[in-house]
DNA sequence: GCTCGATGTCAAAAATATCTTACACGCCGC
DNA sequence: GCGGCGTGTAAGATATTTTTGACATCGAGC
């Protein structure tokens, strides 16, 4: 599997902000895997824009505030 | 191929906001076929972050302007 | 020491997105 | 009529994302 994608995020950041919470929780929490989670916090892949969507609304700000575009 | 995702978009809009722009030459844009763009246009799936990211660059918006979340 | 929670790794399967190719239809200009 | 363009549909193949489950490590607390 190939090339890490050219996509940042900031959702390690922003789980730490807001009070420690754990991949666990944040999986449970947008309906994904703890697995999921941490392939994108390592950017082994870009998430699907409906993961991006919930990831972003769990911490109530926009998608670009957590994801980014190296292009 | 189950069912539609909760992702709205206004691609459609967008291209003909842009000067009558057809789904090829969007797709050449963006990088991906003609068959993505009518897939996407029609919400029979939601794009990949990283298409998400070329399509609202192309407009020159951002995502949150031409993908809407139906949560 | 032992257990627990959080993190990480690995590998295979399942689901989903994308590509390729081909064909069909309506519209417009010649 | 015919050709080209824009759009839509369909099927099969490939790529990517997501799931599942098992196991390893580290730090804190008992």
């Amino acid at each position: 599997m190939g090339k890490p994608p050219p996509i940042t995020n900031r959702v390690r950041e922003l789980r730490e902000e807001h009070g420690q919470m754990s991949q666990s929780a944040l999986a449970k929490e947008i309906g994904v895997t703890r697995q999921t989670v941490i392939a994108i916090e390592q950017g082994r892949y870009s998430p699907s824009l409906e993961s991006a969507f919930k990831i972003s609304r769990v911490f109530g700000v926009g998608i670009e505030d957590v994801f980014g575009w190296v292009g």
